[in-house]
DNA sequence: GCCAACGTTGGC
DNA sequence: GCCAACGTTGGC
């Protein structure tokens, strides 16, 4: 069994939200439509069963990681590529020679704190994430003391970090 | 709504 | 294979 691994996924929650996602059934869906190499390259070839995924909403307010999913099936071929009625078809992508890939994420949990991007960027821990530093990446890794903090802020309530 | 940063495309 | 032009992402 390999190491389990760390990612971030973003999404415009105007667009779907991690509220979408756990209204799924069995909390599930496809993150499909993703149209970058970088991040198709970690879909196809790095994300595995049991890895965890932070949950991010961009152009959102505020801005934050809002809860965590797992990886369910590793990479496959995205078939919204050549569905012409989908939101990113792209022609060049076939069922006998896919271009782009995607995985399938479940909801495990709604932060009971959002962490929003000022706040990584002000932790001395986190402000080194790609998410600070390379901000049009929208499938990215993170580290195992990354996912550690953001889990233990994000899971814990409000008055417990004030105090 | 603006625009900086970045990825991608295409001419050469 | 370089790099200018273009389109998109995403913070502000």
């Amino acid at each position: 069994m390999a190491q389990r691994r760390y990612w971030l996924v973003k999404s415009e929650p105007s667009d779907y939200s991690f509220q979408d996602l756990m209204a799924e059934p069995d909390q599930t869906a496809e993150w499909d439509g993703v149209r970058n190499y970088a991040a198709r390259n970690t879909m196809r070839d790095d994300m595995q069963v049991g890895d965890g995924v932070l949950f991010y909403h961009s152009n959102s307010k505020p801005n934050a990681v809002v809860g965590y999913a797992t990886v369910v099936r590793p990479g496959y071929p995205d078939d919204t590529a050549w569905d012409p009625d989908s939101a990113h078809p792209d022609p060049r992508s076939t069922p006998e020679s896919p271009v782009w890939y995607m995985v399938d994420i479940k909801a495990e949990a709604l932060f009971r704190t959002p962490i929003s991007l000022a706040q990584v960027k002000s932790t001395p821990t986190l402000n080194k994430m790609a998410l600070v530093n390379n901000s049009r990446l929208s499938v990215q890794p993170v580290s195992a003391k990354e996912w550690k903090v953001i889990l233990t802020l994000g899971m814990a309530s409000q008055e417990e970090i004030l105090v």
